[in-house]
DNA sequence: CTGCATCCCGTCTGATACTG
DNA sequence: CAGTATCAGACGGGATGCAG
């Protein structure tokens, strides 16, 4: 688990903890349900993000047991990323969002950006 | 609309940012369905949040369309806050949200804090 | 290919004090 | 009561370079 979680003052402060940040939202999202990404493979699909923080967000989603890590012993090295029972539990959620997302990002039209 | 988001890459991406923060999420489930809340009262059910924070969270959900700000005048001074449809709309996201991070939290024990 | 180490900076957050 | 002002520190996040 997460050593860096302060004590959580209920539980919707606790989720928002281990699945908040700038892009922990978006990997559970493409990691959606069995799909099973390469390291590569999330730096290209999430958009902007660097080397750095992929990795340090996929060892803080791993240390909070929603993300498993798979190295494989090879050369060139390959490691691959899928979620958790306890990660999965989130899709509905996150899918949730997207929709909402969706709708609203529709409803601002080009005014916004 | 809140002029600080950036673009969004995707749905996921965009909803987070717009309730993503160390304090919306609890704001927001707080204020469930028909509840009005005033300032100070706020403050006090948000714990350990700060006057400057809570004002300035505030202002982005308000400006976010999520928040409706209500100003009575009256001495002393009455705002009262409360959900707009839009920002009705996040609660079931959130209560599941809430019921995972209970369970989590169960099964997590006394070791992590 | 998959990372880690380092440096650096802007933003976010908090503590405290003050005001209409 | 409902904020605002100011200061300062912590933290997130980016750029670059190196390693197994």
């Amino acid at each position: 688990m997460n050593k860096k979680l302060n004590p959580a003052s209920c539980a919707v402060d606790y989720a928002f903890q281990r699945i908040g940040g700038k892009y922990k939202g978006r990997i559970i999202w493409y990691l959606n349900d069995n799909n099973i990404l390469r390291y590569g493979e999330l730096r290209r699909i999430v958009q902007g993000i660097t080397p750095k923080m992929l990795t340090q967000t996929l060892r803080e989603l791993e240390e909070d047991g929603l993300v498993l890590r798979t190295v494989h012993h090879e050369v060139p090295p390959r490691v691959e990323y899928s979620l958790t029972e306890t990660g999965k539990e989130l899709l509905p959620f996150i899918n949730h969002l997207r929709v909402w997302g969706e709708k609203q990002m529709k409803l601002e039209g080009d005014t916004c950006y």
